[in-house]
RNA sequence: GGCAGGUUACCCAAGUGGCCAAAGGGAGCUGACUGUAAAUCAGCCGCGCAAGCUUCGGGAGUUCGAAUCUCUCACCUGCCA
């Protein structure tokens, strides 16, 4: 695992390597319901889970029914709350998400919690009692977050404050339920897992540990997981598995490698061969390609990443799609996304506006302007062309590019 | 509860009555160069074809005219109680 650079960080890495080998080890990570959908930074925990659990482990997935209510400090500014409801809803579309990751049956099924079930149920007495008198204010204010926060403009609320020892509750309840030892995730949660650890230490005098994934930024130091200003969603409806397959084609090389250790289950060897192969023939993208290809399989499943695979060959390179037989362009389009549209067509401007390539006519307009606007590959010059029927591919569609990868297909439909 | 300071576009941040759709930086988008990479250079970067319209925490005013002045509400920060 060192070796894939999964670990940044861990409390006492000796012991805690001893313990992985002497045996199965319980291990739980969270996640909280901030969206309706999970994203690139909760993937790698993931990932990690799923080693852990191949290697024989238990894992619990924690899904944070309570905590996504009161929410995690974010060193910008305090969160807005969300209504019970959303928080519901959105736990039970992420366990949903999670679920394919992980093997919840078999002989080693992993666990599936939701912490509001136990914080909910618990009085604000009892909490302060027996929870908040291990706490001592010196030490929370004295985590990096918290003391942020506090040096910031924004300061911090009470209740995103507390956050920590709502965590660190949990980690002692899984510790006393299911003697849970172990808890991952990223280095900015460091703060809030090792508060767990002293949490038990204190209450029952138990020894635990903490294991976090260094933070993936790009060479230039920018988180991984966002997409023209957008998240990179593991959701298919929020991001589409042809763009996300796109995302993790457009690596750049300086990280692919790095990724495809943390993220695949290529081999050492596997992996050499591809550094070798970019460092020798970087245009063929091999290592790219391979990285795109297994992140796409292991989220949406093999079936979509080969339509994805196959949508961007239809798309990309050849540039002349009338070698493309109808069948694998209309897959192509609908992969990338296809918008129906009523005949009489608009002009440009408006078809992209339609197939969501800009968010408003101006926008459009400006792309093509500048000579960024593309139709079936050939560049448009004038926001007012009306494409003809000369135009549509296949009797009915229209494939229209933005810059260079950025594509949607139209489907027109008579009437 | 009192006093002081603050709230500007995706983020940071100028702007203290007309020349402000609002400086600058970052992010982002497009083009050139490439390899669907990075770096670099150039252009763009509220909405609208345009006339123009809507923005500077919310609301109400003053003024020919407000991001800029007044009142008020909300939130943030600091000091005092």
């Amino acid at each position: 695992m060192e070796w894939r650079g999964l670990v940044a960080h861990s409390t006492d890495a000796d012991a805690l390597a001893r313990a992985l080998a002497a045996g199965p080890v319980t291990v739980y990570c969270g996640f909280d319901p901030t969206a309706p959908s999970l994203h690139f930074g909760n993937l790698v925990q993931l990932v990690l889970l799923r080693r852990l659990q191949r290697a024989g482990h238990r894992v619990i997935c924690l899904v944070g029914g309570s905590t996504g209510l009161i929410g995690d400090p974010r060193p910008s500014s305090e969160r807005a709350l969300k209504t019970k409801e959303q928080t519901a809803e959105w736990v039970s579309r992420i366990q949903r998400q999670i679920r394919p990751f992980l093997d919840f049956d078999g002989e080693n099924p992993a666990l599936m919690v939701n912490n509001l079930d136990w914080t909910g149920p618990m009085s604000a007495l009892d909490f302060l009692r027996d929870i908040g008198k291990h706490f001592r204010v010196g030490t929370m204010i004295k985590k990096e977050i918290v003391a942020a926060r506090l040096a910031g403009d924004e300061g911090i609320s009470y209740a995103e404050f507390s956050y920590q020892i709502l965590q660190a509750l949990d980690f002692l309840h899984l510790y006393r339920e299911y003697g849970c030892t172990l808890q991952t995730g990223g280095q900015d949660q460091w703060g809030n897992l090792t508060a767990g650890v002293d949490l038990i230490r204190k209450a029952d005098g138990g020894t635990a540990h903490v294991l976090v994934t260094p933070l993936l930024t790009d060479s230039g130091g920018v988180k991984f997981g966002k997409s023209e200003g957008n998240a990179v969603w593991l959701s298919p409806e929020m991001t589409s598995p042809y763009a996300f397959y796109q995302y993790w084609r457009n690596i750049e090389d300086a990280s692919v490698i790095m990724l495809l250790k943390v993220l695949t289950d290529r081999t050492q060897d596997e992996i050499d061969e591809l550094e070798t192969d970019l460092a020798e023939r970087p245009h063929l993208r091999s290592a790219q390609q391979v990285l795109a290809r297994d992140v796409t399989a292991l989220v949406h499943g093999d079936a979509a990443a080969d339509a994805a695979i196959a949508a961007a060959g239809a798309l990309f390179g050849r540039g002349d799609l009338a070698g493309t037989d109808r069948e694998s362009l209309i897959a192509a389009l609908s992969e990338a996304g296809l918008t129906r549209v009523a005949e009489p067509l608009p002009d440009i401007a408006h078809l992209m506006h339609a197939a969501g390539l800009v968010s408003s006519l101006s926008e459009a307009r400006r792309a093509i302007a500048e000579g960024g606007a593309y139709l079936n590959n050939v560049r448009v010059e004038d926001a007012e062309l009306v494409p003809t029927r000369a135009d549509l591919l296949f009797g009915s569609y229209l494939l229209l590019r933005r810059g260079k990868r950025t594509v949607a297909g139209i489907e027109v439909t008579s009437g």
